[in-house]
DNA sequence: TCTAACACTTC
DNA sequence: CGAAGTGTTAG
């Protein structure tokens, strides 16, 4: 089924990822963790290596209409899908073999934008990024099999600009660029990842990447909104006339579309406004001198070509990285990683790239001298994401019947190449990922298949804490932040952590964090379900303690 | 800039 | 029918 078509589309891109990876990246061993794997018999699929899965973006036309124009996601406190929601159809998978997906965003570039003249200009330095988390989907883990069955659905992820965010959603700054990636993690007998040799590839398509905002800045994007979600067809004017009662108002008359006029009214403003320019930070100066991503975020959209890709400003470099990876025991693939990437710029847009590891803007790390040393703490964490749970996360996406987990969440952490540097280990973050595969999570509802072990504790690692009261700290920043997790990397250095979590409390990384508010509380309603993942490294299992 | 209430929609 | 996802609007 899926994979005609699929296939035939993806030829192309295969043989190059095949290519590169095999020669960097250490050719298929993911065997290792063929736990399920060996079993079947790969025959006939030419390979199936985690390295040639193929993996399309759907609606890929919608997403191109929005990054045309510039894409804007809504972030509020609450949590909000993105819109066009991210979903993949995935093909060359081995059928019995169990993966883990998981989506997490990462800044595309190191700026912080702001919207003038109608058009979106660097405004100074990007705040910190705080630690990632991890979005894995809640069918995860299921069978290739069952992934390729039908479309891939992350459409229940959230975005939140709350950096106490109890609810496992991910956290971003406004006015900020971000490139979502798709990561596929072979799980072990567990069903969990985080062995050491857990294979695992990442997917980019630079036609999500998007700008954070608390409310929409170009009209165009409210109005591709408007015309293509559901949910806001209210709002859509009728047709002709455009009539529309204002209901909101509480009144009757008809109106104009508000989009209309609103995007009148902000033309003109623009106009006058624009001056501003950019080069306002904006404020925060907060200094970020420590943390840097580096310059050169692999991410960026950027294709050369693309003229579209220009809506947003500056953004990068055109360069992505591309690259599967797998990870050997303990970190080095990192370092592997590095040096691979290279820039598929090219191929653009469309497609996935495949990136190494670690993160985009890990990959900067890596290139600093940070790199190294950062990276060790890589790590995960994961939430569960209150919503999954219910009913509806079934129902969402693909469905699921499986049902194992719903939502969960990781944190990935992420660079601030200060601390890191500083050696201080951040272990707590890591502990998070940790071990996760085995860990998993836990979640209140035992209904995960993963293991439960802890429990839930909701919060894996409260970013938000880390934020405010250390700021600092981060997490490792390095590493793991970019990692993207799972993978593992993890150096070991030390820290092994893991965290386990208690239940009510969020799990604090080794430093406190504090407080988080959450609890349990908050809502997990439902079954949050968390993982806990650990990247390979060493051995950390858990330690639980 | 950001937030919360809102009217409307989908599911 | 109710829960939840929309952009709008006022603050």
């Amino acid at each position: 089924m899926l994979q005609e078509k699929a296939s035939a589309v993806t030829d192309e891109r295969v043989s190059r990822v095949q290519n590169s990876v095999e020669t960097d990246l250490l050719p298929h061993q993911s065997q290792l963790g063929l736990s399920t794997a060996s079993a079947i018999p790969s025959s006939n699929e030419p390979e199936q290596s985690i390295d040639n899965i193929k993996v399309i973006l759907h609606e890929r036309e919608l997403w191109k209409k929005f990054n045309e124009v510039g894409t804007e996601m809504i972030i509020t406190k609450a949590g909000r899908r993105m819109f066009p929601s991210y979903k993949v159809k995935v093909t060359r998978m081995n059928p019995k073999t169990k993966y883990i997906l998981l989506v997490d965003i990462v800044p595309a570039d190191e700026h912080r934008y702001k919207f003038c003249d109608n058009k979106w200009m660097v405004a100074g330095k990007a705040e910190p990024a705080m630690p990632g988390r991890l979005y894995v989907h809640p069918d995860s883990p299921a069978t290739g099999a069952h992934w390729m069955r039908q479309l891939v659905s992350f459409q229940k992820l959230k975005l939140t600009n709350n950096h106490l965010d109890p609810f496992g959603h991910i956290i971003l700054n406004s006015m900020h660029k971000y490139q979502p990636r798709l990561h596929i993690v072979k799980a072990d007998e567990n069903n969990a990842f985080g062995s050491k040799n857990t294979a695992y590839c990442t997917h980019v398509f630079h036609e999500t990447a998007f700008i954070s905002v608390t409310s929409y800045q170009n009209h165009k994007i409210t109005q591709l909104k408007i015309e293509n979600n559901p949910f806001a067809k209210g709002f859509r004017g009728s047709e002709e006339g455009d009539l529309r009662v204002s209901r909101l108002q509480g009144k009757e008359y008809p109106v104009i579309s508000k989009n209309m006029v609103r995007q009148r009214l902000i033309s003109s403003h623009s106009h006058l406004a624009g001056k501003l320019g950019a080069g306002v930070l904006a404020g925060h100066s907060q200094v970020l001198s420590s943390y840097q991503y580096e310059a050169g975020f692999p991410l960026s959209n950027s294709d050369p070509q693309d003229p579209m890709t220009n809506h947003f400003p500056q953004s990068r470099d055109p360069s992505l990285l591309y690259h599967c990876f797998k990870h050997r025991d303990n970190g080095r693939h990192l370092e592997l990683g590095c040096k691979r990437s290279y820039l598929e710029t090219s191929s653009t847009g469309t497609e996935e790239h495949y990136f190494r590891t670690a993160p985009s803007y890990e990959s900067s790390l890596l290139s600093h001298p940070y790199c190294a040393e950062g990276i060790t703490s890589r790590e995960a964490c994961m939430y569960g994401s209150v919503e999954t749970e219910s009913g509806s996360a079934a129902g969402d996406t693909d469905d699921l019947a499986n049902s194992p987990i719903n939502c969960n969440m990781w944190a990935t952490v992420q660079p601030y190449p200060r601390y890191s540097m500083e050696g201080i280990p951040y272990q707590p973050f890591t502990a998070h990922f940790t071990s996760a595969a085995t860990h998993t999570a836990v979640v209140p509802h035992p209904s995960t298949p993963m293991v439960p072990r802890s429990q839930a504790d909701l919060g894996v690692y409260n970013p938000a804490s880390v934020q405010r009261d250390l700021p600092v700290i981060h997490p490792s920043s390095s590493s793991s932040s970019c990692a993207p997790v799972v993978p593992g990397s993890r150096d070991r250095s030390g820290h092994p952590s893991l965290y386990h979590k208690k239940p009510e409390s969020p799990l604090r990384p080794h430093r406190d964090f504090s407080a988080y508010p959450t609890q349990g509380s908050i809502s997990i309603r439902d079954p949050l379900c968390q993982y806990q993942v650990e990247l390979s490294s060493a051995g950390t299992h858990w330690t639980d303690s």
